[in-house]
DNA sequence: CATAGATCCTGTATGC
DNA sequence: TGCATACAGGATCTAT
């Protein structure tokens, strides 16, 4: 959605101008930004996971952002007052609505990286090529997801979180997933059989599409708040921040541990570790 | 190479 | 009231 309103607004357009105001908001990029981007025409808007990325007429590259968790893309006239955390600010030769990368944590950012052939045929920026597709891609392969998460030797949830393996899946739809399931995010990844790695893949894009029917993350809704929270976090959460919750299914207690550096929460009898 | 854990960042919530 | 601390998380980085 992001990437549809982006594409509407930037295509064709030449950048005439480019303003870092924060200088962590540029990763992975040697020299000034500005250098790579005045002057060339942005030919159309392609996203992978959360990589968003434009690229650039004639240069073999293209214009990455990685929009973290608190990152947005803005089109904003040439008025508009900058926003609290406006990080960086493209301007176009035609004087028209400005592109404005606010983002509250700088954990997301902008870069300029070359671009190359992907598996498909098609062309990824370098640093998006080792990310794989989201589960409701056309082009995801459905087989050689279970193969490799069957061939890992991890635990199910690290698995799912792994951008190698899959992109779009964040905490929040990795426990909501996981909980629909019945599965333990400790679980083995080779403790799996096949049909199991596809019910599971089967909630995942049940959890995703609900998720983006009810308004994900929208181009045009101004704040998405800090904690992803939208419409669809309020109304159907059935593990994520429900701790100390009955589990809407038996009635358990959901429990809440710390995993990977945050927090993981599951129906202790709906979802046995083994 | 594969896997595990630390780390980045800042607004908000909580505790004393 | 005010200060200190914990917490949130996508993805990379470093260590094993």
């Amino acid at each position: 959605m992001v990437r549809r309103g982006l594409d509407r607004w930037v295509t064709g357009r030449t950048v005439s101008g480019v303003d870092v105001l924060h200088a962590r908001a540029v990763r992975r990029h040697e020299g000034n930004i500005g250098v790579d981007l005045i002057g060339e025409e942005i030919r159309c808007v392609s996203r992978r996971g959360k990589y968003l990325w434009m690229p650039l007429n004639g240069t073999g590259t293209a214009l990455v952002a990685h929009l973290g968790m608190s990152g947005q893309l803005l089109m904003q006239p040439e008025d508009a007052p900058d926003e609290a955390h406006l990080r960086v600010r493209l301007r176009f030769a035609d004087d028209g609505p400005q592109l404005r990368f606010v983002d509250q944590r700088t954990f997301g950012g902008l870069m300029v990286t070359p671009l190359s052939d992907d598996d498909a045929g098609g062309h990824v920026p370098d640093i998006v090529g080792h990310i794989a597709r989201d589960p409701l891609d056309p082009d995801f392969d459905e087989q050689a997801f279970e193969a490799r998460l069957r061939a890992r030797d991890t635990e199910i949830k690290r698995a799912l979180l792994d951008q190698s393996l899959v992109s779009g899946i964040g905490n929040i739809y990795a426990d909501e997933s996981l909980w629909r399931a019945g599965l333990h995010g400790r679980r083995r990844t080779g403790s799996l059989d096949r049909a199991g790695v596809l019910d599971l893949l089967g909630h995942i894009r049940a959890v995703m599409t609900e998720a983006l029917a009810q308004g994900g993350t929208s181009f045009d809704s101004l704040y998405v708040n800090v904690n992803g929270e939208s419409g669809y976090f309020d109304r159907s959460l059935d593990a994520y921040g429900q701790e100390g919750e009955p589990c809407s299914r038996c009635g358990s207690i959901i429990v809440r541990e710390r995993f990977m550096n945050r927090s993981s929460a599951f129906c202790p009898r709906c979802q046995p570790i083994t």
